[in-house]
DNA sequence: CACACTATGTGCAATTTGTCAATAGTCAAC
DNA sequence: GTTGACTATTGACAAATTGCACATAGTGTG
């Protein structure tokens, strides 16, 4: 059962995945320069779900203002229209790190909030309703 | 040194992959009916950041809505104003196993994303800019 | 040329979040 | 008795984020 239809909006769940974004494509791009379309099918495989394109390349257009990344325009070695090629700066690799100890923290709340959560309801495994 | 001024956002801590508040409400009102100002204290000695009263409020009545818990005005024992006493229901206990499920995929996402990124730094530890 | 696939972008509505200010009761001191 | 500090909740609006529908355009195939 899904708790959907019990008013469950899914937020904070489908939001997830877009929170990873940045992050992801500051390490994809951490492995050499590629384009978005590139990058769209690369975070798919990273485990997080599905992207809409629009996103990804909004996102990247924002970190190239951010100053994270430069994009050049690659006529060449295309099988379709010009595509932009993105390259991490030195900012952005300094971005992605920030972003590692970020989620170093994230993980520890994670892990403290599942620890109390797990050891709360071991101390009180039946709630009585009133 | 803090990556403000090089573009990065930062405001407050909403960029946090991993939204807390909800799940960390319905967590403390399992160990029992509270008030919001009281759960707005809780939260902060739970490790999260701090919030916003008005932020903690509003979650409290739109969890209302979605009938994750319901309230009830305190007049009596209160140093101040009448308040609102919030209790789980069984609804809100369930969506708060499913939040549970939510951020143990959660965690496996982050912990996913960190691996790679040391297991890439390892490999590349040296970034030559071209 | 019609169609599928590659590739990027615009614009806008809907939702979410942040912030400022308002209201109001209790209590203690002055 | 009123000023100020603390308790307690809410409203209204601006700003930011996100989803989605659609637009554009090149390449290769039948």
């Amino acid at each position: 059962m899904h708790p959907r239809g019990h008013g469950w909006r899914w937020r904070g769940c489908s939001r997830r995945a877009v929170r990873f974004l940045e992050p992801a494509l500051l390490l994809l791009l951490h492995h050499g320069p590629a384009h978005g379309y590139t990058l769209l099918e690369r975070l798919e495989s990273f485990g997080l779900g599905e992207f809409d394109p629009t996103v990804v390349y909004r996102a990247l257009r924002e970190m190239e203002e951010q100053g994270w990344v430069v994009s050049a325009w690659d006529r060449e070695q295309t099988q379709g229209p010009p595509r932009r090629v993105y390259r991490l700066t030195p900012l952005g690799d300094e971005v992605l790190r920030f972003w590692v100890q970020d989620l170093e923290e994230t993980r520890r709340m994670v892990e403290d909030f599942l620890q109390a959560y797990y050891q709360h309801v071991e101390e009180h495994p039946m709630e009585e309703e009133p």
